[in-house]
RNA sequence: GCCACCCUAGCUCAGUCGGUAGAGCAACUGAUUCGUAAUCAGUAGGUCGCCGGUUCGAAUCCGGCGGGUGGCUCCA
């Protein structure tokens, strides 16, 4: 019999028998039991699968990143083989694994309800347990089509329809068959810590259009401490939900009222607006100028921005004196008329229109979310007019300071994407690929590595989406910059240039923070709710220890907030434990305890979010020394960890 | 918008078979004057999301509407 050289992830050669299975070498060898797979010239197969070549072999131990990969992938089948033993006549359609999971969408009339997933649950364990083999088979396309109508399974027929293959590989376990590319676990016991968490509705193949499926969410994980310490994460996000928050620390709250609509109260409008001050301060830095532009504006204004045409159903509308009036979903459209209000020269270039005027965009019912996504929203929105040859300096400025406000704030981690042409689009095909290569170019020259997002642009321009990872490592999509053509086009937009000719001047729509409410929002779950000393709507209270020291206490908040210092008094008649576990729970970043020791040493005695009990000092003393951590540039303070 | 689920005091949640509403915390009053995460006692607080239906009787069953949650589609 031939023989095959396998080369070994040691590097060492062996060679067998053509026709060996995978898991005959593995048991030859002695591999480690916990390996599902392997991967012959780095692609994973199952280890049942035949060596019929020369190759490169490498194991897939259950507890890497690809063996958790495939026990998910054979979880969901174990799920699916579970729905379909329970309920009969139920269609499997794609069940792909996710990023803490998987799912399986299904097509069932009968919706599945919770105890539904129970029995489902229980159905899984007991196919695991009897261990079935999954064993995979190559058909022709023809049959498993023929075989998949056979049982009436409609959407694994369209799916192979597709399929440009002429043999196809099925898996089997027990009397269950499906679909699949593999590769899966060797047997169902293998699939030991999982857990069915959500049904949700789910369209076939992503389009509205199509009719809905019902999908199963669920996770699985190698052993039951990585599951329960998964599920403590989930556990611990809830306690961290910006919404839940938001109440607790009473920043904010939402009412039927004005649905998807956010009502400040005075502690989270004090942080909304020190997110404002901040990006203030960098626009005198960074040469903006603020401006304020109206509410409402004739319809005319949005036919002629492409609002009307391509944003019309975001929009609210309103009619009065028998005009149609639009009230603005964004800013550009009323800063052209800014720029236009006088003749401009290349040398009032480039023209930098800050606003952060309130914008109204009616979202669909089932969209909206905690401030992350709102009917009523402001942004940190700014217009850049300027030459064509200024794009590239106006990027390089704008990518740092990107980086300068992200830092700031601790986003450290950061997904670029450049979105191109959309379906709906305005302006030439030819504007379109000018303006998708400068950013490219320069999202090239200042070294940023990011994805295109083929047709992701805003209808007016391609554009640069920043994606932030939070704490809990979830993706937001914060700052974005755009580059528009068609808008200077369509208001008819000029300048003169040095050789006495008008031009048209490029706009960059751009936001950093992108809409306040959304980056207040993460900004709460990032940190907690325990804002670093300069955003704290509270930042230091008093704290009395009997009501012999309210005179003291007084004089000593009177200082405070003489000094600027966003201070409270709590000379309530309670014992301190209580005053210092409101404070805590409330995220208070200081608290200044004050005893009869105080009192007689003209001192106060500090104590830190978190516990961290400091040496008395002086008002003064003290907060001299809290200067340097209230600056934002000095990023969290370290009391924000606890 | 679509699918599923949820809505009881300010908050978190009980409420059995359809028989007319309950706890803890918070609030308020009083006592207590206390040194780093909860002092004690008392009082008050409800159109059970809203509208309709079934029923002798609805928080409970049914329908509609509103709001929210998890997804899908869309998106700052």
């Amino acid at each position: 019999m031939e023989a095959v050289r396998i080369t070994l992830p040691d590097g060492k050669t062996v060679e067998v028998q053509r026709g060996l299975k995978i898991q005959d070498v593995a048991s030859s060898l002695g591999v480690n039991s916990d390996v599902v797979a392997a991967k012959v010239d780095g692609v994973p197969v199952d280890l049942d699968r035949v060596l019929s070549r020369d190759c490169a072999l490498d194991w897939i131990p259950l507890d890497s990143p690809d063996g958790v990969e495939i026990l998910r992938h054979s979880t969901a089948h174990l799920m699916a083989q579970a729905v379909q033993s329970l309920f009969p006549g139920t269609q499997v359609t794609i069940g792909p694994t996710i990023e803490h999971g998987f799912y399986y969408d299904f097509k069932r009339d009968q919706p599945f309800t919770s105890e539904d997933l129970e029995r489902i649950e229980a159905k899984m364990r007991e196919l695991a347990a009897e261990n079935l083999k999954v064993t995979r088979e190559e058909w022709s396309r023809e049959a498993a089509q023929a075989m998949f109508r056979l049982m009436g399974e409609e959407y694994k027929v369209e799916i192979l329809r597709e399929i440009p293959e002429e043999t196809v590989s099925l898996y089997r376990q027990g009397d269950w068959i499906d679909l699949c590319r593999g590769p899966h676990v060797p047997s169902t016991g293998i699939i030991r810590a999982f857990k069915l968490t959500s049904v949700a509705g789910a369209y076939w193949r992503g389009d509205e259009k199509n009719e809905m499926l019902q999908r199963i969410y669920g996770t699985s994980f190698p052993t039951e401490e990585a599951l329960r310490e998964y599920l403590k994460l989930l556990e611990e996000a809830k306690n961290r939900d910006h919404r839940r928050l938001g109440r607790e620390l009473d920043l904010f709250s939402f009412h039927p009222i004005a649905p998807a609509s956010p009502f400040f109260h005075p502690k989270g409008a004090l942080v909304y607006n020190e997110l404002i001050s901040y990006m203030r301060r960098l626009y005198l830095r960074y040469g903006y100028q603020e401006v304020i532009t109206p509410q409402i504006f004739d319809v005319e204004l949005w036919h002629r921005s492409g609002h009307y045409d391509h944003f019309r159903d975001n929009m609210y509308f309103t009619r009065i004196d028998e005009r149609e009036f639009g009230v603005k979903p964004m800013n550009c459209p009323g800063h052209t008329f800014i720029y236009a209000s006088k003749k401009r020269s290349y040398r009032d270039l480039p023209l930098r229109y800050a606003d952060f005027g309130r914008l109204h965009r009616y979202e669909k019912s089932g969209v909206t979310a905690g401030l992350t996504r709102v009917r009523s929203f402001s942004q940190d929105d700014a217009h850049i007019f300027c030459a064509p040859e200024q794009i590239e300096t106006e990027m390089t400025n704008l990518l740092k300071m990107l980086r300068e406000v992200y830092r700031t704030f601790q986003f450290t981690e950061m997904q670029v994407k450049l979105s191109t042409r959309p379906e709906h689009y305005m302006g030439s095909v030819e504007a379109w690929a000018h303006a998708e290569a400068s950013l490219a170019e320069s999202l090239k020259r200042e070294g940023v590595d990011y994805q295109v997002n083929p047709g992701d642009g805003a209808f007016y321009g391609p554009k640069i989406d920043f994606v932030i990872l939070d704490a809990l490592r979830r993706g937001w999509q914060l700052a974005t910059i755009q580059l528009d053509f068609s808008m200077p086009e369509r208001f008819d937009l000029t300048y003169v240039g040095p050789d006495g000719t008008e031009k048209r001047p490029v706009m960059i729509h751009r936001a950093i923070l992108g809409s306040i409410e959304r980056f207040l929002g993460i900004l709460i779950e990032h940190c907690g709710g325990a804002f670093p000393l300069w955003l704290a709507p509270v930042q230091i209270r008093i704290l009395t220890v009997t009501d012999q020291q309210k005179d003291y206490a007084q004089g000593v908040f009177r200082e405070l907030t003489a000094m600027g210092w966003r201070a409270e008094l709590d000379d309530r008649n309670e014992k301190l434990g209580y005053k210092i576990r409101e404070v805590q729970l409330e995220k208070v970043p200081y608290a200044a305890v004050i005893g009869d020791r105080e009192v007689r040493d003209s001192t106060i005695a500090p104590r830190r979010r978190g516990g961290e009990n400091l040496k008395p000092a002086s008002v003064k003393d003290f907060m001299e020394m809290l200067k340097t951590e209230a600056a934002p540039e000095a990023g969290n303070d370290r009391a924000a960890q606890s």
